[in-house]
DNA sequence: TTCCATAATTATAATAATTCTAATTTCTGA
DNA sequence: TCAGAAATTAGAATTATTATAATTATGGAA
């Protein structure tokens, strides 16, 4: 044991426990890191340079180069999901259970929709020999035009 | 007039209205590009690498700016869809109209889906002050796995 | 505890897709 | 035919991301 012992917080323990579920050791910059994805409970939507900025601004700074491994490390466990809405740049969602996006052109955020924005009446069988392994929806917002 | 005046083929006309109908000038890069894109009367899907690796094998070389600059232009003209289903790489496709879209994970290509893949009981009012650009489904294929 | 093998982290270089820049060429319309 | 505008181009610059290779941390065994 290294350092002092001292109470853990609630968003500790619940970066710590996240980590646990998807079976990733949590190391030192990952329990930073799974702190500032899940450490308050909510639902967020994060690219690489903006986790990473958070984590520079934190206790705990983190790399950039492990702040790619890391989401990669984090989705492949089941822990985050990662979706492609701007050819240029991924976004990662502490959501993992298949559901729409709003992407609101004027600012290039990106935003979960409620499930019930989109309801399918069908999903057709894939192709011969194929599976679905998902369907991403996502529905692109822009300001209103005024009349 | 420079060139010889000679017999316009089926693939030359195509690209040509479809330039006029688009109020794009018909430059010789653009015809050229259109010509891949269209001559054939069929749909098709093309990245930058792609469409510039057709050109660089044809008769008209054109600049791999230009096929950038060219694509952009197509887009806003609404001669084609831009289409984002990895994070690093855009798509264009000559269809226009909404429809979904299989991405074959495997390969990381891309088809349309036939419209009727995927059909929607509801899309949800957009939030307040915006209405919705578009929406986007890209329904994700995996190999099917062995049983 | 201490030590070891393994895994994680890191700075930095490399890559890939795309955009920018500034010079040149081509078009169009008077 | 000519001038001005638009398009094309090579190459540099940018952005997001991945690879490399060296260092450091981690967890389990002794």
């Amino acid at each position: 044991m290294r350092g002092i012992k001292r109470i853990m917080s609630e968003a500790e323990k619940r970066g710590r426990d996240w980590l646990i579920a998807g079976n990733v050791r949590p190391t030192r910059q990952r329990l930073a890191l799974a702190q500032l994805l899940v450490g308050d409970g909510k639902n967020r939507h994060v690219c690489a340079e903006s986790l990473h900025a958070a984590a520079t601004s934190g206790p705990e700074a983190v790399s950039l180069a492990t702040v790619y491994n890391t989401l990669r490390t984090f989705c492949e466990a089941g822990l985050l999901s990662e979706i492609t809405v701007d050819g240029n740049k991924s976004y990662f969602d502490t959501r993992t259970d298949e559901h729409p996006h709003y992407y609101w052109e004027e600012d290039a955020t990106l935003t979960d929709a409620p499930k019930a924005a989109v309801t399918f009446e069908a999903v057709a069988d894939a192709p011969e020999g194929t599976e679905i392994a998902r369907v991403d929806v996502v529905i692109r917002l822009r300001a209103k035009a005024r009349d």
